[in-house]
DNA sequence: TTATATACGATAAATTTTGTCGTATATAAT
DNA sequence: ATTATATACGACAAAATTTATCGTATATAA
């Protein structure tokens, strides 16, 4: 329970291999995904993503490929996580009330309380900790 | 992402509404199920599961039902999660390490960073703070 | 012109989660 | 004893989500 999920995994492998390098070389998504195993168009899908967030930059055509384009410093776990799979809770309740049992539901406030706990540790945390 | 399962949130709604009423009485499935929509056999499931966990005491024949039986203070929210839905983490190699990639694997410590973090925030809140 | 890279919507496969079925057992009430 | 109603639980089915692939378009260096 908990998982994070495998567009994410494969976003902080790339981010984290990107890092590894020096910031005026591009890496490709074949590059990646052959090191680590990563389905490639799955990969590059997650690495296009990020890049229309800005999280990286993206060159095209041969010898293109990507490159980190922001500061992971300034870039919460939290925002991250949302920019990729949207919002972070651990019920959806906390977001869009279309839940039936609403009325009577006797655990909103509670879980309301642990959800901010959990975004708020998510908050306190940067890409940077993550990829360095 | 991030989401508790239905299992956990319905246990957690069982939960509430036993302490809800006086510890003598007993709490049948079908009531609960009745009352926040529930589907009752997969509710029932999860009740006999805490009772086999000791959190709440079964009692069989008509009349009969559920009551919480453990010291609800003493059970922390990670311990509970785990109970029902096994470890908790946010990658599976954090416990078994069938994962292919790992010799390759870049995020390794930090995903086990991460969670450490997290285990620990639902090891220091009680199953109490959830249902009261 | 060719080869190789990103871009991305649509679709398919796989996995996980959620829910149901059928049957057995316990026990209070009649 | 019989009946009605509750828990117990393995097996199975449906639904939803996640993960992966396909097909096609565009950009650009060589």
């Amino acid at each position: 329970m908990l998982n994070i999920t495998r567009k994410v995994e494969y976003a902080l492998i790339a981010l984290r291999h990107m890092q590894s390098k020096n910031n005026t070389d591009l890496t490709s998504a074949k590059e990646i995904a052959t090191k680590y195993g990563i389905p490639q168009q799955l990969l590059a899908k997650t690495l296009q993503q990020m890049a229309r967030d800005g999280i990286i930059k993206a060159v095209q055509g041969p010898a293109g490929g990507y490159k980190i384009a922001a500061n992971l410093k300034s870039i919460s776990l939290k925002d991250f996580f949302e920019k990729l799979e949207g919002p972070l809770g651990m019920m959806d309740c906390y977001f869009d009330s279309e839940c039936l049992q609403i009325t009577n539901c006797n655990i909103r406030i509670p879980i309301q309380r642990i959800n901010d706990n959990m975004r708020s540790m998510f908050s306190k945390m940067t890409l940077q900790e993550i990829t360095q």
